[in-house]
RNA sequence: GGCAACAUGGCCGAGUGGCUAGGCAGAGGUCUGCAAAACCUCGUACACCGGUUCGAAUCCGGUUGUUGCCUCCA
């Protein structure tokens, strides 16, 4: 580890050197999905961003505990049927069992992640598998003196947290500000003060999903399965709590008061938040109807897109843009991500054929401490690609002989290239739908005659199979190997 | 309304007080029967108005616009 990495803290708000508790061992918490409803473009960012950073780490030689968590429970409904849990409004439109709905959804989000080359997180706990932890946990702030029972449920006092800690640290709010902030939002009677959290909520009797407690028959509020998870899993305090930047505020600022609450410390060293998305320069929301699924992405269904856009597709455009800002998606970007791509992986594919020289003309330990260099500058993805774009013009001009590389050079330059594209970006081939044998052996039979036509110099009949076969979507190019055919998809 | 962040060439998107980002598109060229693909060469952009400075797109102030949070949200 010759390289010093640095992060962007949101606790600090600035860069600085990573240094893990317990080197090489590095705790990693990142905020999951609620599996309420299939993933969307917005469930792409942190996935990819955060699949980044775990597989940096990996590459460094850490060895990373990655948990990611998955919300079954605990998020309410904000205007109807007050009190009302997300996965039992759905379980009940839906007449399945809520654990059902949140089964069917974390499957589905499964497979997208797959799809992404997103890999697996080694623990992916679900709050409801943690309901018993959590209540330990109110009992604690309970008794530390944090929260109060009102009603059956259970709130955090933020006013008494605030007289010894400083509630708003990580998003910057003030108690004053909260306080000026007065909307009506229902079930506020039963809090102290409008800026105080649910730590445990009494169900309703048509509520379905419950679970006994000290307090009532009811189930763990908003923010206490991370709080509670992070602490089983990895340990107070764990190294990085990765989370999109929406959930700074209330979500991790009351993560953080419940631990402190709780524990007497906070669970957090690095606090890491990747921007939002938007679509044709908007907000993306359910509301606004421009909220596509990963999966209306992948086969194009959606009347905003014009064309299906392949999972590594996405993966390339959000690793080409910094992950702290935010990123439009659009027809035409998401098109300039597809072809870049295409040319980058070709490209790597070729580095395979370069020869070696006696002595080497260029650098390429300059080229790979920059591709480094870029990484360890809070993951400066899009540099990175940016170097490695760099590197395959480099290796254009070696396949020209106008630069050289040493066999030993060559060798370091292949790997090197290949495991930041593969290992690093978690690019790689989108495996083709394999033509049948019959199609096959039709276009084999059909190149042919287009062939013996070339040979006579009958343009007319090669041009004719050609440009009808172009009406197919299939590109026919006559390279220098021979004739190959492709088809056009994105 | 309150609190933040951002505003870069046709599009996307890095970075920086003076020194090439990169991708896509576009132009020219090589190759080719033509085409496609590939490769080579090419762009002096940084919202607006002030200020600081030898010098600012980069720092400071203001204006406008966009986005996020303040309510479940990735």
């Amino acid at each position: 580890m010759q390289h010093t990495l640095f992060l962007y803290n949101t606790l600090s708000r600035r860069k600085e050197a990573f240094l893990p508790q317990n080197p090489p061992f590095v705790g990693m918490y990142v905020c999951g999905p609620t599996v309420y409803g299939d993933a969307h473009l917005g469930h792409s960012r942190p996935a990819i961003t955060f699949d980044m950073v775990y597989r940096y780490l990996l590459h460094l030689g850490y060895r990373v505990r990655y948990v990611r968590n998955i919300t079954d429970v605990g998020h309410l409904e904000h205007d109807l049927d007050e009190g009302e849990d997300k996965i039992a409004k759905k379980a009940r439109l839906e007449q399945l069992e809520p654990m059902e709905v949140a089964q069917f959804y974390m499957n589905r989000y499964h497979r997208n992640m797959d799809q992404l080359n997103t890999l697996p997180p080694g623990i992916e706990p679900v709050a409801s598998g943690h309901i018993i932890d959590q209540i330990a946990t109110i009992e604690r702030i309970l008794k530390n003196g944090f929260a109060y029972v009102s009603n059956g449920s259970v709130y955090f006092d933020v006013l008494a947290y605030s007289q010894h800690h400083d509630y708003g640290k990580l998003s910057g709010r003030r108690i004053d500000d909260l306080l000026t902030d007065t909307r009506e939002l229902e079930g506020q009677e039963e809090k102290h003060f409008p800026a105080d959290f649910a730590l445990w909520k009494k169900a309703s009797p048509e509520h379905i999903m419950r679970w006994p407690s000290p307090w009532s028959d009811g189930f763990p509020g908003w923010h206490l399965e991370c709080s509670v998870m992070g602490a089983k899993y990895l340990g107070i305090p764990f190294d990085i709590h990765g989370g999109g930047m929406d959930l700074i505020f209330p979500h991790h600022e009351s993560e953080i008061a419940q631990s402190v609450a709780a524990y007497g410390s906070e669970h957090v060293r690095v606090w890491l938040h990747n921007n939002m998305v938007t679509l044709n320069g908007q907000k993306m929301g359910k509301s606004l109807g421009n909220a596509i699924s990963l999966d209306d992405v992948f086969t194009g269904n959606h009347p905003l897109l014009d064309q299906p856009y392949s999972p590594m597709t996405i993966r390339f455009f959000v690793l080409q843009a910094h992950y702290r800002s935010t990123l439009d998606f659009s027809n035409d970007a998401l098109q300039a991500a597809g072809k870049g791509l295409k040319r980058l992986l070709a490209g790597m594919d070729a580095l395979e054929k370069l020869k070696p020289s006696d002595h080497s003309s260029v650098n390429v330990h300059e080229w790979e401490d920059k591709c480094y260099e870029a990484m360890n500058d809070d993951f400066n993805s899009p540099v990175l690609i940016a170097q490695l774009f760099d590197g395959l013009h480099m290796a254009n001009l070696i396949g020209a002989g106008t630069e050289t590389l040493s066999v030993e050079d060559l060798s370091h330059f292949k790997k090197s290239f290949l495991t930041f594209v593969t290992d690093v970006l978690g690019l790689k081939h989108e495996e083709q739908d394999q033509p049948s044998d019959l199609v096959s052996g039709l276009m084999e039979t059909l190149l042919q005659l287009r062939e013996r036509a070339r040979g006579k110099k009958d343009w007319e009949t090669a041009d004719m199979i050609r440009k009808e076969l172009a009406r197919l979507k299939i590109n026919v190019k006559d390279t220098k190997e021979g004739t190959v055919w492709e088809k056009i998809s994105d």
